[in-house]
DNA sequence: GAGTTTGAAACT
DNA sequence: CAGTTTCAAACTC
């Protein structure tokens, strides 16, 4: 069987086209109801019929109502049932002779759009495989993809239940925008088992060669039970081509007209969530009923992952011989789970509508690519002529998750001891509570950052109180430290521990556990630390119910043997990226909120994530904003803080320099009253004195002490003189 | 500070 | 393993 039908393996990308993981529908009834796209060229007959019809134009009125609507063409008998969304109603036509499908919002109501069953709105012209994707809410114009012609003989119809019959390649991606869609489940007798989407993100890192990151998006059906009749949906494939080798699968070369210039990616609005460095983790296929009889039908529902508050609408297609059935029977009730994949402007839908039969359609996200991407996977039992390198078996292939080759993707998440633990050596045990030294100012409660199982025997069988301390060149095991505040405690006899430990002795671990604060999980039990000014109730996170609280750590540590590890590690060995240890499973916030494990400890989402709608990668341009804002403000702030510091230093040097100035009137100096006159003056009496010496006939040992007198008399002067200005200037300020 | 949103963990 | 419930943190107003 070909999993792949030749034509989409040559249109989606080599990871994409992976197909070992993909599961595939089950047949409840194989070989009967099936359609099977062939791999060969002949894909002329898209439908189950019995008659033969020389074209196929088949119109589908998509409702969105909660009841479910079910077209048959009239010409071909082809049936299709739409689960509907609510209103919703969407006619279109398809021409399998020249592979396009058209799909335009109306506004009718899904009995109306039943009724125009009868009535194609549109007919295309056979002269080309086209892929037609509209704007459902939206008036915006058909997109068409155009597919290659396989020059299939339209018109060419084949028996019910022949499983060599190739579904036709019609391809119709909606994509609306109404806000209030939800997808429905209905009440009606169906003949499929509840289904579930998923999303499924393919993230990988931005290749080199590649101008913006791919994401993918790869939708499956999930039925854990039999459905009676199933078949895959047919192809929808939007997006750039892509190539990427698997290791898995052989490369295979996709020949689709590249999507980019289709309107789908024109739609505004459109931002398409990608998730980084995720592998096919999430994938959910739509079952595809297709009835083998009047009675017995099929339904084919086509999920769509799409961003914000997108929802998917399910169509059902059957091929049931009758030629026009309008009739809310048998309608599939499915549990279509809408994903938000992210964008910006208000929740958006998206909606892809089979009309082919078989094929699987998974949705794919590609990092960067901002866009959808849909794998399909046609289920069929057909030979495998011309398939490249499908594999070939007899029935139809269950769907997997689609493992794709990113080999630079990080998969592997080491956990390496707590990155906010305080990691202590254990010291040798002894008998009692113990208080060692540590270089710590503040000791805390720490729990092993390594699984326990080692640690464990020695720390339940610690005294209570003992305080561990860090020994020099100590390992990564963690030790319990208690924290400062018990240490007295730990010091006081042992009846502080054991005080209450006789009341639960007999207590289960979850029974100690129930009594733990918020059923032992508190932040701080969690962080391995005893309460301590906490708003616990009954905490028994302390050390007086030392006893319990340990059983209550065994408890946890049995049943998660990494319940006490630190969530942000270290990345795989080489890797110096920090990586949450499970990763996160954000749905509406797109990881760029505190919500986000990951992005609180400001790391990349990477491919252990279940994310929906991540936007937290290296290339999202949402977390670059977020990044640039952040650092915006970070920057914006130091250079306030730094301007701040600056005008405070000018102020204080300022004022520095400017203190004699302004107390120059007070403040001023003695030797700025030595002025030029003052010293002439003081020259002229030391001269008078020189001269009145010498007219004395006085030694020169009295001239040069009476000179010197005078000189003293003179500073005496100047200086009081000085003296009186200062007291002068100072009284006429104040 | 109250109400809402969100997601991890527990639970089924 | 997947869906549901719980609830505290994050967030908004």
């Amino acid at each position: 069987m070909d999993v792949v039908s030749p034509e989409l393996n040559s249109l989606l990308p080599d990871e994409i086209m992976d197909t070992e993981d993909i599961e595939d529908v089950p047949h409840s009834q194989p070989g009967t109801t099936a359609v099977h796209s062939e791999p060969s060229d002949d894909a002329s007959v898209p439908m189950e019929t019995d008659t033969p019809v020389a074209s196929e134009n088949v119109t589908l009125s998509l409702a969105t109502s909660t009841t479910t609507t079910k077209t048959t063409d009239s010409v071909t008998g082809t049936s299709v049932t739409t689960s509907g969304l609510q209103k919703l109603t969407t006619p279109f036509t398809i021409s399998p002779a020249n592979r396009q499908i058209i799909l335009n919002k109306v506004a009718s109501q899904a009995s109306e759009a039943a009724k125009s069953a009868g009535n194609p709105p549109q007919v295309i012209k056979q002269d080309g495989q086209k892929l037609l994707v509209t704007a459902i809410g939206k008036s915006g114009q058909p997109i068409v993809l155009q597919l290659p012609h396989t020059g299939s003989k339209p018109g060419i119809s084949q028996t019910a239940g022949d499983t060599k019959s190739q579904a036709p390649q019609f391809k119709v991606v909606t994509i609306g925008g109404r806000s209030d869609l939800k997808p429905v489940v209905g009440n009606q007798v169906t003949t499929l088992q509840t289904q579930q989407l998923k999303t499924v993100q393919i993230a990988k890192k931005t290749p080199a060669s590649s101008a913006a990151p791919i994401k993918f998006i790869i939708t499956k059906t999930v039925n854990s039970k039999g459905i009676s009749a199933q078949t895959s949906m047919p192809p929808v494939i939007t997006g750039r081509v892509l190539t990427q080798s698997s290791p898995v699968m052989p490369p295979r070369t996709i020949t689709l007209s590249e999507p980019h210039n289709t309107n789908l990616q024109s739609i505004p609005g459109k931002k398409i969530a990608i998730s980084p460095l995720k592998t096919p983790s999430k994938v959910t296929v739509v079952s595809v009923a297709s009835p083998t009889s009047g009675a017995s039908q099929k339904s084919v529902a086509l999920p769509v992952n799409v961003a914000l508050g997108q929802q998917i609408l399910t169509v059902q297609q059957s091929t049931s011989v009758s030629p026009v059935k309008v009739a809310t029977s048998q309608s599939t009730t499915q549990n279509i789970k809408p994903v938000a994949v992210g964008g910006v402007g208000g929740s958006q839908f998206k909606t892809i509508i089979p009309l082919a039969t078989q094929p699987n359609v998974q949705q794919i996200q590609v990092p960067g690519s901002r866009f959808h991407y849909v794998r399909l996977v046609t289920a069929t039992t057909a030979s495998s002529t011309g398939q490249p390198s499908g594999p070939s078996t007899s029935s139809i292939q269950t769907a997997k998750p689609m493992v794709v080759s990113t080999a630079a993707v990080r998969m592997s998440v080491p956990v390496v001891p707590a990155q906010t633990m305080k990691q202590v050596a254990p010291k040798p045990l002894t008998s009692g509570p113990q208080v060692v030294t540590t270089t710590q100012t503040q000791q805390r409660l720490i729990m092993p950052a390594t699984p326990l199982p080692q640690i464990q025997p020695n720390f339940t069988n610690l005294p209570p109180g003992t305080v561990l301390t860090p020994a020099p060149g100590g390992g990564n095991v963690g030790y319990a430290v208690v924290p400062a505040q018990y240490v007295t405690q730990i010091q006081q006899p042992p009846f502080v521990t054991l005080a209450s430990s006789s009341s639960f002795s007999a207590s289960t671990g979850i029974q100690t556990q129930a009594r733990l604060p918020l059923n032992g999980y508190c932040d701080c039990f969690a962080n391995g630390e005893f309460c301590n000014n906490c708003n616990c109730n009954n905490c028994f996170n302390n050390l007086e119910h030392e006893t319990e609280r340990l059983k209550a750590i065994k408890t946890c540590l049995d049943r998660n043997p990494e319940a006490f590890k630190p969530k942000i590690g270290k990345g795989k060995e080489g890797e110096s990226d920090r990586r949450h240890s499970k990763g996160c499973n954000c749905k509406r916030s797109g990881c760029l909120k505190n919500y986000c494990e990951c992005y609180e400890a400001k790391i990349m989402c990477s491919s252990i994530c279940k994310c929906i709608g991540c936007k937290n990668f290296e290339e999202s341009p949402e977390r670059k904003t977020l990044m640039h804002l952040a650092d915006a403000a970070e920057v914006r702030v130091q250079q306030q803080t730094a301007a701040k510091t600056k005008l405070s230093s000018q102020i204080s040097d300022l004022l520095m320099r400017t203190t004699p100035v302004i107390s120059s009137g007070s403040g001023r100096l003695p030797y700025t009253f030595v002025t030029k006159e003052v010293l002439e003056a003081t020259c002229e009496c030391l001269l008078e004195q020189a001269k009145k010496a010498e007219q004395t006939h006085q030694p020169q040992v009295e001239a040069e002490r009476m000179i010197l007198e005078e000189f003293g008399h003179c500073l005496m002067r100047i200086i009081s003189s000085a003296g009186k200005a200062k007291s002068d200037c100072a009284s006429i300020n104040c």
